[in-house]
DNA sequence: GATCGTATCTGAAGCGCTTCAGAAGCGTCC
DNA sequence: GGACGCTTCTGAAGCGCTTCAGATACGATC
């Protein structure tokens, strides 16, 4: 194996080109600095010695900002991504980011996350949902990065965005007990990880270390409670649609079945229409399902999902904006809640009588 | 708004507790060159001072490397882990870099995929099964980036993992022909982007601009035309169930519907069983199902399917080693074709007569 | 013809760190 | 008592680039 020859830096362009380093980096920065011709020879003469452009790490150290920025997810590649939300928040951020050159650094929840922020090279991170007291949020604020959080935890410094949930949960309650329903269920994300999922209390609902899953029980419990009624709360075994099914089958077979399920996300909503299918319980006849989201998975559900529409998108878009106000040092105002709206499809009935 | 003080450099460290900078380097790099009284104090004047540690891009200028690899996706975020194949592959290997305080770099497909690598701040590169002539890998080479591909295309210089696509693809289309099906049809991925779905010629198929996609249109074929067999052969509106969901309706209750369909993925085949549900199919009296991965879709699936198993955390693994290796500037010899097995579930069964 | 503005290019000072070749100090060994 | 080997620490040379404050040249301006 021979000894890769050395790769030709800045230097080796001026010099071939017989200008200075400051010429010869102007040629790729700022072309109005330097006359045409001049430019074009430069860049033809690193071409010709196969030069790919400024060296990125040097580049980022001179110029002090780097093209990335770290994504921070709670949970591994694979639990994260089984919820189609985050892909959809994620795609609308990196589309967003990807035009000024910027790419997302990914670091997944897990015991190395702190280690791999430390060294990553992104001078802004954005956290999404994560739990309230997130190991990695402390390199974020010892690094002094600029921090743009979806969904929570609030952090002083840090630029919010967030859904109105509670609104959004409301909504969906609402339905129910506008429909008539009287036993009815909610099926949250597992409060700790590695549960097999099952009925835990509103109080420990309520605390969950998720911002957005505080939010949305709320809201259920809001619009229940006022109307006298008292749901049966299940943790489900994971975020996934197979691990929803599975706890759902237990929910639906168990000693006091809801007549009306609202769901966490869209993904445990079509568990729950699996498991609904396999015991035979007809929706929305015999059960009615809710979600929340509106990912594609509730439009193409069978029957459609009911659920409570937000803006991914807009999400991942407000995210990319905010960031790029804050590594610009500009404070941009705290954007108001984004919306939701109640989409009625045919997982939703009145209740049995 | 006052200007943000000046972070602490390892300089500053170094005078603050009075030692050489090369000294307060030591002690974060190499425990072993300073006393373990001195390191301690070092460290705990850097924290006094609010040191978060020496400045990542600095840090990989001075060192030469950095502490991420790129991956490199064919298409949008959201479309692409709408296959959880990939989540998959990539939670293995972001968990197998991860220890070593690497991140991953999501390089989506894109206009803007050249312009990000050239920014990258990474030295190596994972290729996500691309289609033969993505530009992103002339990045790759101009920049003399180590690759790693997954899936294809080869690439020389390039560390290729691979599976056995075709040998899979073949004991697929051996069982349902050893089933008795004469009528096949054979569900792929889209062959270009933006595509309604629906039918194609084989030889179509078998130039797919994606390696695995001719390998398993290829093992499919090869039995099928050994039982005299000629399939129809569809492309799917998407990679995700919905999309594989609509072209399948238009599959099955087209002029020649088939009594057994090949997928090319778990999430199409999973599409393919909700379509016959809604068709009032009965799987597998009536229609015969077979996928392609092992997904968790498969098992979870109703029927749970019969499908190919590849062992994708195993893959995203081996690409980490060999990740580990090119970086390393050792050339690891070329690893065989990660193995596949038939997994016969309950999608299939015996030919309606 | 002196002054000025403009376009173009350069020198040099960093950006914040790693690492290598020593230097210094000190106990050991024969 | 001098040579030797350790351990511990330092000086200085980079890593490859950006950018700012000039320098230079030249046509335009009054």
């Amino acid at each position: 194996m021979s000894e890769p020859p050395r790769r030709p830096t800045l230097d080796d362009v001026a010099a071939a080109a017989g200008v200075s380093r400051a010429t010869a980096s102007n040629a790729y920065n700022r072309p109005d600095q330097l006359s045409a011709a001049l430019r074009t020879e430069i860049l033809r003469v690193a071409r010709r010695l196969g030069y790919a452009g400024p060296h990125p790490v040097a580049r980022s150290l001179a110029a002090r900002r780097s093209g990335a920025l770290a994504f921070l997810l709670d949970a591994s590649v694979s639990t994260a991504f089984s919820d189609p939300a985050l892909s959809i928040t994620l795609d609308a951020l990196a589309t967003a980011v990807a035009p000024a050159g910027d790419a997302l650094l990914l670091v997944p929840g897990g015991d190395a996350a702190a280690a791999q922020l430390r060294e990553a090279h992104v001078d802004c991170a954005v956290a999404y949902s994560l739990p309230d007291r997130a190991p990695v949020l402390r390199v974020v604020r010892e690094r002094g990065l600029p921090l743009v959080v979806l969904d929570g935890p609030a952090r002083r410094g840090a630029a919010l965005v967030r859904t109105d949930d509670r609104a959004g949960a409301a909504a969906a309650a609402r339905h129910v007990v506008d429909l008539g329903h009287r036993d009815v269920a909610i099926l949250g994300t597992p409060l700790r990880t590695g549960t097999d999922g099952g009925p835990v209390t509103a109080e420990q609902a309520l605390t969950s270390r998720y911002r957005v899953d505080r939010e949305r029980h709320a809201g259920y419990r809001e619009v229940l409670a006022g109307a006298g009624i008292e749901p049966a709360v299940w943790q489900a075994a994971g975020i996934s649609r197979p691990a929803a099914a599975r706890t759902a089958t237990a929910l639906l077979t168990g000693a006091a079945p809801p007549t009306a399920v609202l769901c966490l996300s869209d993904e445990l909503a079509a568990g729950v229409l699996d498991a609904a299918r396999r015991l035979g319980l007809r929706v929305p006849e015999q059960l009615t399902v809710v979600g929340f989201d509106d990912t594609p998975t509730a439009a193409a559900a069978d029957p459609p999902l009911t659920t409570v529409r937000q803006d991914l998108t807009g999400k991942g878009r407000l995210a990319s904006a905010l960031a790029t106000d804050l590594r610009a040092g500009r404070h941009p105002h705290p954007p108001p809640p984004l919306p939701v709206t109640l989409v009625v499809r045919a997982s939703s009935a009145a209740a049995p009588r």
